[in-house]
RNA sequence: GGCGACAUCGCCAAGUGGUAAGGCAAGGGUCUGCAAAAUCCUCAUCCCCGGUUCGAAUCCGGGUGUCGCCUCCA
């Protein structure tokens, strides 16, 4: 399979460091506040870049950390008038229940920076001893001259870092892009011991460690938001192999940005939407198909008529499973025959394709046409029923299909329903049309859906 | 100022040299008391200009436009 690799800028042959096993690490939440819907993106694509090395029998480690500790936290923390680990817990908490909402599955390990705090401290007097680190006055900071190759993931030269103007002025730095690794802290901030007084850790120091403990020096996949390109990423690189010399990321994987209506999401401009907000008003696999129909890589416009479409493309996948009743047969064991093997190869190209999603989408359309094919008959219809989910679930759709294919309001309410449907057959039999009209209406204001169909009459909730 | 990405039907979107996937919308047909649902059919030569090639949406050069990174950011 072939991986668009940031590093050389380049679709590359994927080989595992380990074969048979993957080794990943994706950039978690800071935890200050709700995630937003943008930064489901890479929550979200990363559960099905892990989903689909699940399917072609990879062991998977997932490695994804989350930063308890750090600036926004602690203005969070003067903002909520509440202390820095309230916050955390709060919008740790809030983070699980979102993803969760997302159908987003657990990763293998989410270790949070403050349980690494001895780590960083011992990677920080590494460099120090290295000639990689200098303190200033309780702050420790990485020399980026030090490092050769420093920019090497981003193609940044320091020398344009250094005149490029939004490079803030910091006297206590050697040079303008040195990078924190320590940060002295000020009264009533948290703080750590160390050895170079109280305070706290740098933020790329974390991701160093915990990728470090849980898949070893160097791994096969980190992944993240474009814009972790610069610095953050870069800033893992130098620390990781300034410590080791060893190759720390085998192949950086980065997602696209979210915009809204064209525009960069941003509270200024009132246009900043959290993943829970959207998901008061749209299912999790609307959002799912939202962000799958677009390859990860490229930037992706948020806004109501594309959710509003998502969400009527995924209904048109559970009205072909109510059409085949995939319920009745969802126990049975189903041999696939030549038509669906083939089908699940073009899946699998798509997806070796740096996991073209849309495309694989589009393998899952070619599947409801074959299932809607009047002609063909219904054993085979069985067969691609099955491999609609099979493949479905790959990308993460269908994860409470019995849910979704029963409409459950309880026995009582549908006997109602289903003798008011009597009632209007009665009606129509007599041809009295009002009243049977008026029952549809009725029934319609209660978010019931009556469907007239050849053998008779199908419901609905809205 | 430095670096980079993108530009394909009304909308979303795949496509990386061999003659434009797919979805939504729209139009038309079937079904129906009507409506909905269901179902069938129709629907683009790829921002502009120049070049390479037997052949380009796909490669090269030049425009134009949109966006991103260089500061916390997914």
């Amino acid at each position: 399979m072939k991986i668009y690799n940031t590093f050389t800028r380049k679709k590359e042959e994927f080989i595992p460091v380990e074969s048979g096993k993957i080794k990943m690490y994706v950039c978690g939440p800071t935890v200050y506040n709700y995630f937003h819907i943008g930064n489901a993106r890479p929550f979200l694509f990363f559960d099905v870049v892990r989903r689909y090395f699940e399917f072609i029998d990879y062991k998977v480690t997932f490695t994804q950390n989350i930063t308890d500790i750090d600036d926004k936290l602690i203005e969070q923390s003067i903002k909520e008038k509440v202390p820095v680990k309230t916050i955390a817990a709060k919008y740790i908490d809030a983070f699980y229940e979102d993803l969760s909402a997302l159908e987003i599955g657990k990763v293998d390990h989410q270790p949070r920076a403050t349980e690494f705090v001895d780590e960083m401290i011992t990677l920080i007097k590494d460099l120090e001893k290295k000639g990689y680190a200098y303190e200033n006055n309780g702050d420790v900071y990485f020399a980026v001259n030090n490092f050769k190759n420093y920019g090497k993931l981003s193609g940044k030269k320091i020398e344009d870092l250094k005149t490029g103007a939004r490079v803030e002025a910091n006297l206590q730095k050697k040079n303008p892009a040195d990078f924190t690794l320590w940060k002295k802290s000020k009264a009533g901030e948290p703080k750590w011991q160390s050895p170079w007084g109280e305070g706290r850790p740098g933020w790329h120091t974390e991701c160093v460690v915990m990728s470090r403990k849980y898949l070893g020096d160097t791994f096969d996949i980190h992944g993240g938001g474009i814009d972790l390109i610069f610095p953050h990423h870069e800033n893992e690189i130098a620390q990781a192999e300034a410590s080791r010399n060893k190759r720390f990321v085998n192949y950086w994987m980065h997602n696209g940005y979210l915009n809204i209506e064209g525009q960069k999401m941003s509270k200024s401009l009132n246009n900043f939407f959290t993943a829970r907000d959207i998901l008061k008003k749209y299912k999790p696999e609307a959002i799912r198909f939202f962000f799958l129909s677009k390859h990860y890589r490229s930037p992706i416009d948020f806004n109501e008529a594309i959710i509003i479409e998502s969400s009527k493309a995924v209904e048109g996948f559970y009205q072909v499973l109510k059409q085949v009743d995939y319920l009745s047969f969802s126990d049975e064991k189903i041999e696939y025959e030549k038509q669906q093997i083939e089908l699940i190869k073009k899946f699998k190209e798509a997806m070796d394709d740096d996991f073209n999603s849309a495309k694989a989408i589009a393998v899952l359309f070619e599947i409801v046409k074959k299932i809607k094919n009047p002609t063909i008959e219904n054993s085979s219809k069985k067969q691609f029923a099955r491999l609609l989910v099979e493949l479905g679930l790959v990308l993460g759709f269908f994860q409470n299909l019995e849910e979704k294919l029963q409409n459950n309001i309880g026995t009582i309410a549908e006997d109602l329903i289903n003798l008011m449907i009597e009632y209007r057959l009665q009606f129509r039999k007599e041809k009295n049309w009002k009243m049977s009209d008026q029952i549809r209406d009725d029934l319609k204001k209660l978010g019931i859906i009556l469907k007239d169909t050849v053998d008779g009459t199908d419901w609905e909730l809205e």
